[in-house]
DNA sequence: GCAAAAGTGTTCGAGATACACCCATGA
DNA sequence: TCATGGGTGTATCTCGAACACTTTTGC
């Protein structure tokens, strides 16, 4: 025997390492972040990288992104969708590895307390702040944040960073952070209404001495409409 | 030992078979075709599936997709791009098996003779006429066709359908064949302006009793260009 | 001269863009 | 009363959609 394997390997059929490294997006401070973990092993140890591990033997691919996604975040049920498959015969220094990247959105309001991690410090970035990241990670991010921006123009993808209660202007400036420019105002709510995906809630929120805003909810929270 | 393995695998990284299967898409005969293989070994002996086979221990993701490519048709330098990955731990009677989806358009006039197969015979199928497919295939080619038709709206791809000398009017109905609806001719050609993507030859091809058209070609071929 | 496909412009409507002021609140 | 962000409508432009006739050839 050699440990436990999930197929019978041979000359024919070798056996490969399967991972899933998940991109975990949210938005603080005006800026788009992702989570990264400090790696306590080799390799790479003291490196930044993305979270992620070894895929169960039972486990579908999804199952395995989630699951990584709530070890490290504690979070479950946001968005997420697979990326991009990695498999270069030399990524990963330990043999031969082939990582099923994801990408996951979370909202900014669930993340008040992290889920402690053992070990591992993880860290949020911002994307374009980005330190050397592990194996080919920062390939990863680059093409999952180009995805994510690409979505935006065909979709109501942005809703999934906004928490249950919002305002326009929240979610205008989400926008603005994942595209990296300024939005006209009118234009943004006349094209938003053509959507369709959004309703008053009829209550306000009050932020500031100015006027009160509107706060606003996904007509269908958790679904994604490809638009136009 | 357990066999010929591309890493060693432990109670947390159990090992995987993976493989590449590949949509091979050409368009015959006013329809849009993949190739399929009618499988002589189980599973699924007798049953049409996608071309595909195990990854070598040392080969790129890409390298494996256009191997099987080369090893179904004889074609290679064709565009070749990776669609999903599917690896439901149910999919394979052989165990747990992950399958990297690639899909491939290759152009009509380059498949006059195919490579001999042995053993398997293989078939061209029009997309709207799919047999019943081995393993999860069918909703590998449903995925790959999507993919195809959304990328006609925002990309050059369509040329790689093209040999390399063509008419507007053989593209045109290669747009046609693929997104399933009649086209306006001019409003088609207006369009193929703005991309300034082909040229002409200064030849032309006469093709029966009727006005010759005139040949035009890619200004470069091989690359899909993102366009609007 | 006729059948058959190649080639070519203009009009119209919808949706994107540009742009400036009043409103409600807290200090 | 003033500073701050919330909220709203109109004019213009661009791009996609609809649409018909002339040209060149083979028979």
């Amino acid at each position: 025997m050699n440990g436990e394997t999930a197929v019978a390997a041979n000359r024919d059929r070798p056996a490969f390492g399967l991972t899933t490294d998940v991109v975990i997006f949210t938005i603080r401070e005006d800026a788009l972040c992702v989570l990264l973990v400090n790696r306590s092993r080799e390799p790479f140890a003291g490196v930044w990288a993305l979270p992620g591990g070894f895929l169960g033997p039972d486990e579908a691919l999804n199952d395995g992104a989630a699951r990584v996604l709530a070890e490290k975040t504690g979070v479950s049920g946001v968005f997420l969708e697979q990326l991009f498959t990695f498999g270069g015969p030399a990524r990963d220094p330990r043999g031969r590895v082939v990582s099923v990247a994801y990408y996951a959105l979370v909202p900014y309001n669930r993340l008040d307390r992290m889920a402690a991690v053992e070990g591992d410090r993880v860290a949020w970035v911002a994307v374009d702040e980005l330190p050397e990241l592990a194996f080919d990670h920062g390939e990863i991010v680059r093409m999952a944040h180009q995805r994510l921006a690409a979505k935006l123009d065909y979709s109501t993808i942005a809703l999934q960073f906004m928490p249950e209660r919002f305002t326009l202007s929240e979610l205008q400036s989400v926008y603005e952070t994942i595209l990296g420019e300024q939005l006209d105002k009118r234009n943004f709510r006349k094209r938003l209404r053509t959507f369709e995906c959004i309703e008053e809630t009829g209550e306000m929120f009050r932020a500031g001495k100015h006027r009160p805003a509107k706060l606003f909810r996904m007509k269908q929270p958790g679904t994604v409409e490809i638009i136009k």
